[in-house]
RNA sequence: UCCCCUGUAGCUCAAUGGUAGAGCGAGCGGCUGUUAACCGCUAGGUUACUGGUUCGAGUCCAGUCGGGGGAGCCA
């Protein structure tokens, strides 16, 4: 009867946030033991966490409470049910703790010695491999919290601001999009594939009758239905098969694309800014406890770092003006591996150094060559350069990747022409430029990096619950 | 994918080519309204895997797999 969840039971969250309010209160408490002491002086201290919060719920088991020998033997990682009164602490650290009545065991732990995740610290690497069970940690615990906070802001901003969520497809029968790698999806026996005439895989065959893959950004999707509904973004997973093995890298990772019409790239800078500090701002008042943890123990600058971020302005500048500081550097005697030269695509110690050294914070560059860039971005009128945007934060790098969209199509033509791409293939991206075009813009904020970026946890396998790498699918 | 580093007890790490060690965790006992507890005792190992050199390999060599840092690609 305890043992099943109701809706009307107490999160620990609630609990500790009433705190003294509490206190005479019957509350019942539903949850794995972090840690487990026992008194002489007749008592046993189970430290309960049911993951609302980052806290846990100390429960004092009485020497008269029938389930008292029975709470002497728990161990890290049991799952219980507490009945008792809710009462003032006796001890540090906590205003309110229960007084148990009943504790019930619900899953015990099999053999305490070799339950992964022991009270004590662990590596991330070791946690990896048990990622079945490193929700359990603190560390995790205050991850999928904050993920979830951050994911919340970010549609609570963009409802707020009237943009409308577009699920684009996963599945996609574009060859188009262009951003590197893709997985392929099919039902065709792997192992007794039909072939062609050419002897190639006959694709006319397979479930979709074409060659498909997942995607790698719902943009060019997207931008169909913003030029219908104006301002829109997507939010979802993203796939990309590429050989990437780093701390900033996932096959598997979600990315928020908004898209806006009517607009060009400085407001999609101007939106970049304001979602950013928007979600900042929610996360350090929604999530002050862990915020806290990270602090204290993964990186001591975290929560100052978002403050002054929400209080900063971006700093914005061209690419041609980071080429000429990056040069400046040089003349002082800054020695980049790959020399600073107007039209090269930068580098991650040129970019490094541009948003660590030079500038402090995340900065936006904007206008770049147009020659290292996508073909769909807008060719400014020194058709030189293209109207495109990166953010670079510190520790991370680019965190967004956005552009002003090619709107005319004569120009998209020239452009797809200039790259040797197929311009039917972009029959219906190209539709939208005959039918009723507008300037328009967005950008890709990858989400994993922005939690990176907000806690200063270090790889971003470690800010997803369960990470998808190179060599790496399991649970 | 490339360069560098790395893989030893449940975890974090020691060990000159010569008997496998500590701390933490775990179990038991002591002490204690405890909360990074403290004190004592005990258990715990095919040294990632495969092959090679050697009288002898955790240690040296080769390959495979995993992990880390950096690079490329990018979010």
């Amino acid at each position: 009867m305890t043992s099943t969840t109701s809706t009307t039971d107490l999160s620990i969250a609630r609990i500790l946030a009433d705190g003294a309010a509490g206190h005479g209160r019957k509350a019942v408490v539903k949850g794995w033991v972090r840690t487990c002491r026992e008194s002489k002086a007749g008592v046993v201290f189970v430290a309960v966490s049911d993951g609302s919060c980052f806290g846990t719920l100390q429960v004092v088991v009485p020497a008269e409470c029938p389930d008292f020998e029975a709470s002497r033997r728990l161990t890290t990682g049991c799952a219980v049910v507490a009945r008792g009164e809710l009462v003032p602490s006796q001890g540090k650290g906590q205003s309110v703790e229960m007084r148990a009545e009943g504790l019930e065991l619900v899953g015990a732990v099999e053999d305490p010695d070799t339950y992964p995740i022991q009270p004590k610290p662990h590596s991330f690497e070791y946690l990896r491999e048990v990622a079945h069970l490193r929700p359990r940690t603190n560390t995790f615990g205050a991850i999928g919290r904050v993920r979830h906070c951050l994911a919340m802001a970010i549609h609570r901003f963009f409802d707020r601001h009237g943009f409308f969520w577009i699920h684009t497809p996963i599945v996609t029968g574009s060859d188009c999009e262009g951003a590197g790698q893709m997985f392929k999806v099919s039902t065709l026996d792997l192992a007794n594939l039909p072939r062609g005439a050419d002897g190639r895989p006959d694709f006319a065959q397979d479930f979709f009758g074409k060659q498909t893959h997942l995607t790698v950004s719902g943009q060019l999707n997207v931008e169909c239905w913003c030029l219908a509904l104006s301002k829109v973004y997507t939010f979802g997973p993203t796939f990309r098969a590429e050989n990437s093995n780093t701390s900033r890298h996932l096959a598997e990772f979600w990315m928020i694309e908004p898209e806006i019409a009517f607009a060009d790239l400085r407001a999609d800078a101007d939106l970049a800014e304001a979602l950013l500090k928007s979600i900042f701002k929610d996360l350090l008042e929604e999530r002050g406890d862990d915020m806290r943890f990270f602090a204290d123990r993964i990186d001591k600058t975290c929560i100052e770092r978002l403050e002054k971020f929400i209080a900063a302005s971006f700093e914005r500048m061209d690419y041609a003006e980071a080429i000429r500081r990056l040069e400046e550097a040089e003349r002082k005697g800054h020695k980049f591996d790959y020399p600073v030269t107007w039209g090269m695509d930068m580098q991650s110690e040129h970019e490094r150094f541009l948003t660590e050294v030079l500038v402090g914070r995340p900065v936006v560059v904007m206008n770049y060559p147009k020659d290292i860039k996508a073909f769909y971005m807008r060719l400014n009128d020194d058709g030189r350069t293209v109207a495109a945007m990166d953010v670079l934060a510190p520790g991370i790098g680019e965190i967004i990747g956005g552009s002003q969209r090619e709107e005319r199509l004569d120009v998209l033509d020239r452009r797809i022409a200039e790259m040797g791409l197929d311009p039917a293939a972009y029959w219906w991206y190209r539709d939208l430029r005959r039918y009723g075009t507008v300037p328009h813009a967005g950008f890709g904020l990858g989400f994993e990096r922005t939690i990176v970026y907000a806690t200063g946890m270090a790889n971003v396998r470690d800010v997803i619950p369960f990470p998808r790498t190179p060599r790496n699918a399991d649970f």
